[in-house]
DNA sequence: GTTATTATTTGAATTTTATTCAGTAATATA
DNA sequence: TATATTACTGAATAAAATTCAAATAATAAC
């Protein structure tokens, strides 16, 4: 046995994947060169980002998910894009966003449990440059990246 | 002049996608037949939910996202899920997730413009069972569906 | 409107990839 | 240890993606 489960997962979670060309060319009734085409021209303008899985978390031991809002310290007002991109390089973050409001971003974080998520707010949250932050946790994920379940 | 572009979104944006088994075997070094068994392993366990494309979505006209925090009424407070559900049915929700904290809900939207929000919020989170809604307008995405921009 | 230029579409041939299946190895169970 | 179950893998086959040249359609230039 060589878990190749655990190796898969981090490699299709933001690439390795591709369209199926075949099946769509048969779904919208026209040659597959033609969608070939489409589709290479959609990369090329920059429109398609990346081919991806998405997974059931729950069962990736990936189960807790939570947003957190985050309050900058305002020595990081004028660059808040600076530590969104550091934020941005963790794994364990789905998504980063500069907003509007009482709160300068929202996080979007996955980890195994709230072990871990605890784990996560101790040692990424506490330190460059950020305020207060507030979580709210998801109790239960009804749709992800377009994905019901 | 077809536009298949417009086509080709909807139907990438959940689906018609697959792994590339040749590049992952490549990568992990493993022979491709190991990979699809893990593969297909992975898939009927339901712990792979589908495989997809990630969209800059400025480039494709669906530039404004938001995060909206919903209060619920109190004849909607035992049952969550199912006003959850309904909402997770629209193409410009990208996520809904139950919460802990001072709303019951929060939603990720995407549409066109600010606009397409107005019409979203008026026709969609007016009904329903909805109470105060609080939208978290994102100014710019950093990393979005573990993708970074 | 006509022509030139560019962009898009498409079929046929080729290359690459996924899939099937039978057999082997590894692990778990009795 | 014997037996059953699960995981892995190579060889053959089937299916798909890609390349390329040519045709068509759209757009720009005159």
């Amino acid at each position: 046995m060589k878990h190749i489960d655990q190796k898969l997962i981090p490699l299709l979670k933001n690439g390795y994947c591709a369209p199926k060309i075949a099946s769509i060319a048969q779904k919208l009734k026209e040659p597959s060169t033609t969608i070939h085409f489409n589709l290479k021209k959609l990369e090329k303008e920059g429109k398609i980002k990346a081919y991806k899985a998405v997974f059931d978390y729950r069962k990736i031991d990936e189960g807790f998910c939570a947003f957190v809002l985050l309050k900058l310290l305002p020595s990081e007002y004028k660059d808040p894009e600076k530590i969104s991109m550091q934020l941005a390089k963790y794994d364990e973050v789905e998504s980063v966003d500069i907003i509007t409001g009482d709160w300068e971003l929202i996080l979007k974080v996955r980890v195994k449990d709230q072990d871990a998520y605890y784990h996560f707010i101790k040692n990424v949250l506490s330190r460059e440059g950020i305020g207060k932050t507030t979580t709210l946790t998801s109790l239960k994920q009804i749709k992800s990246e377009f994905v019901a379940y």
